[in-house]
DNA sequence: TTGAAAGCGCTAACAA
DNA sequence: TTGTTAGCGCTTTCAA
């Protein structure tokens, strides 16, 4: 664009302008304690400030005081979900919140654009990183990481030694579970995901959870492992339907929306002939399937806010280094047709 | 975290361990052209470097060179859609590849958070900003945009003066109603938005001119305005079907995603009783529909490149400031039962 | 109540 | 081929 950049004005302009020195328009712009400044002073820098349109600039101030205010947030999937897009909303507005600015980058999965980034925050000095993956699971550091401050969000590592913050999926199971049990469902399915993860391990354990809970026994027949997405869910409906269930609890949102078309495709209905519960809360999904889906939400802003509470020193990781954030039910109509269940 | 914050290692640091100067050091760090460093100094510094794990300070080095790499990206929705983590994830990636580095903030539409992270970005001496919207329409500018370089992304100002960048509503329009006039379809219906906006009048004007193209007289009675989502796509079916339209072009995915529901509920198919085609390519809803659907992309990625090459003076906005993004077709199997339409 | 001056980590003349 | 030096815009003692 226009290259005339007309030399910012800096603090020595304003000075000048008001007829004082650097130091006093520095004690007025940061509003410094120790130092009291003239009434008369103090207007002629404000006068001068507006007047100029004087903007500090951070980097200098920055510099002088050894820190930046950035902090790194390093995501491998912004694209593909809104789940990221989740965890930078809630790094951002808590670190906003402490006088702190994200930077992310994201990564796309990709080694050397991680390796980039990374580089990139530590040369700008960040206060520390946040490194998230839009699926809870299990990551390799990335080597310069250890250079920093660094949180992981949703995901954890091999030694553990980081903190890190993650959903937590064994109450989280639980919950889904006990929406169904509540509107007295005993022979209640679960359709699990095929791929190992914390998801995979910790829903199925609160599904037993809750049935042992209820007393209701736990039938392994009712329990098949799919593709966590509609296929998987759309397919495994028949197993479910043949075992008697009344109830099912989907391993995510899109896995209840393949049940949802084998449902209606055997000209039964959602939740009259089979109650359905979700895991994600993934809005465009959920909130818009016909019913609208119950689900249990993975509380990505909160993971995200977390993560810098824990960066920052706001809040400290019990032992083993975890911060578990809970995974709150969203009561819809997919469980009980009188209005939210 | 801990504090112990040992002082990083500057390039003093670097220099003394080499045992020569700071400027040496300078020019090996930058790989300078013009300064030819002795092959042994040249070594010694590398050596340096790595022992102490030298990173340069980007902040005292932008200080010095009177700009900053930063571009500002300021969105109003990172968190509700997919969407405007594409254009994050294309500005970051074009600002990426010019050395670049991007500052989002995420304001929710909230005026005192836009006016904050503005000034945020200002005080960062940004290189510009990029003022970008989730869904295409025109804008309020903010004050404090004009104190520094800036480009719309996926909206536009009232004044024009800013240099916009958008997405093409009227040839998306006509490439979605192609799909289906190549498939021989002749009564075609359109759910239209009951929302005004570039969307409601492009699409329509690119439907309108594919009919023409094709000789195919328009008929008002084949375009409705709807609710821009499942309700208003379920609702909309009915009387499309009554004035025998054999094919639907929706506003949206979700719209479509409503067809699906009522196609279905009227013991019809798609695509056999009624193709559709739908707009945005909200891949969670249109990739994993039954069948998946058809669709025109709003280039989201594409929009946020755009925005930054316009921004660095890479690319010129035509006359009027506009820079025009293409809609691409995606082709799946709610237009012809023959894999991908 | 105000100002002078040193210095944050770095670049870029200019000297040597 | 390498070193010296003067800033970049700001904060912060320390003096006045």
């Amino acid at each position: 664009m226009d290259d005339n950049t007309p030399r910012a004005v800096t603090m020595r302009d304003v000075a000048q302008a008001a007829g004082v020195s650097v130091s006093t328009v520095s004690h007025v712009v940061n509003n410094k304690q120790g130092a009291r400044i003239g009434k008369d002073a103090w207007e002629r820098v404000q006068r001068a400030i507006q007047e100029l349109g004087y903007r500090p600039n951070a980097m200098a101030k920055d510099l002088v005081k050894g820190r930046s205010r950035f902090i790194g947030l390093v995501a491998d999937a912004i694209a593909s979900t809104p789940f990221a897009g989740q965890i930078i909303r809630g790094a951002q507005d808590e670190a906003w919140r402490h006088g702190h600015v994200l930077l992310v980058a994201n990564t796309e999965g990709n080694d050397a654009a991680e390796t980039e980034a990374i580089a990139m925050m530590l040369e700008h000095k960040v206060r520390g990183v946040l490194y998230s993956t839009w699926y809870h699971r299990q990551v390799e550091l990335p080597v310069g990481l250890t250079e920093t401050d660094c949180v992981l969000v949703n995901c954890f590592a091999a030694g553990g030694g980081l903190p890190a913050v993650v959903p937590d999926e064994v109450a989280g199971g639980r919950q889904a579970t006990r929406m169904l049990l509540a509107e007295g469902h005993r022979r209640i399915g679960f359709i699990n995901t095929t791929t190992p993860s914390p998801a995979q391990d910790g829903r199925l354990e609160g599904y037993r959870g809750a049935l042992a809970e209820a007393g209701v026994p736990f039938d392994p027949d009712l329990v098949i492992d799919a593709q966590p997405d509609q296929e998987g869910g759309y397919e495994a409906v028949g197993h479910l339907l043949a075992q008697d269930a009344t109830g099912v609890f989907c391993h995510n949102d899109r896995v209840a929306m393949g049940v949802y078309d084998a449902v209606r495709e055997r000209g039964l209905r959602v939740p009259e002939d089979l109650a359905v519960v979700g895991f994600d809360n993934q809005e465009v999904i959920a909130a818009h399937l016909r019913p609208p889906l119950s689900t249990v939400a993975l509380p990505h802003y909160e993971l995200g806010q977390a993560g810098v509470r824990v960066l920052l020193g706001l809040d400290q990781p019990a032992d083993g280094g975890r911060v578990v954030v809970p995974c709150p039910p969203v009561h819809r109509s997919s469980v009980s047709t009188v209005a939210p269940d």
